[in-house]
DNA sequence: TCCAAACATTTGTATATACAAATGAAAATG
DNA sequence: CATTTTCATTTGTATATACAAATGTTTGGA
């Protein structure tokens, strides 16, 4: 092993960036959002499963800043695809039918870009990454 | 396993850019770059181990854009960090004297940051994560 | 030898995303 | 109950990054 390559593989921030960055590019050439970008359709897929979830949850979610959140929703609410429901402090975000229907138009492309990257980098290979990088999302935004 | 899951794992998309966003706020605020953002010590870094590496062979190597490169080394040669040697269509790039220091001091810093992140997610599975997604990147670029 | 095609870099412009400060709402405490 | 504190969201602004078009350079035919 180079030297250059232990260094990267002693600095997960250099490996995940450039790693996020070649899965994003074949995630906007794949993912069918319409006009959305994946970041997104991210979005809409958490509301599906977790209706009338706060911002704040949504925020640690995705590992977004809570203005992020705003905008996302905001152009989301523009498109008709969430609703917003203010109480108090919170606002609670839900689909509506049209953004039921957008995650279901994802749900169906994704199968082709997992077909996709995994006929690279082989099905286990793919899910055992992508379950490390889920797992450890979530030690590090609970415990950083 | 919930349905949820079933979908991120399935979606190195979503896995992949929050590992990142997670990781990325790890490294500004122990990473040692001055006033540099993390991206810019990943170039120094490859520029280290590769002199006069050409602007193209940068940009495959951190799976950037040819115009952010262009970016990126204007504010670096600004800074007296990097020098810019163009010969016909290629530009060649390598570190000054002052960009020797600069990877020096993020070279001590990041054992700070392999530390606070390996504490959390053990050390075999941080260097074994790193190994894969830098594996991963470099099929996803050359086969896509 | 000249032109066309190929190629590397740069420039114009747009967007995802962040942080810090501002706002608005609830809760706690005297 | 009144006021301070805390908390969630929004707004102002800055930056990393991308794509498409423009520019500049080389090379391979005709």
């Amino acid at each position: 092993m180079t030297e250059e390559e232990q260094v990267l593989i002693h600095c997960l921030y250099f490996t995940a960036s450039r790693f996020a960055r070649n899965i994003t590019k074949l995630a906007e050439n794949t993912l069918d959002g319409g006009d959305l970008a994946p970041s997104y359709l991210y979005m809409i897929m958490i509301v599906k499963f977790n209706p009338d979830i706060t911002q704040k949850e949504l925020c640690t979610k995705l590992s977004i800043a809570p203005s992020t959140s705003t905008r996302f929703i905001d152009k989301l609410e523009k498109q008709k695809l969430v609703n917003r429901k203010a109480d108090g402090k919170q606002t609670f975000i839900s689909l509506t039918e049209e953004g039921e229907k957008v995650y279901d138009r994802f749900r169906a492309s994704l199968k082709e870009m997992f077909a996709r990257y995994s006929d690279v980098l082989g099905v286990d290979f793919s899910l055992d990454l992508s379950k490390k990088l889920h797992e450890a999302s979530n030690k590090l935004e609970k415990e950083l």
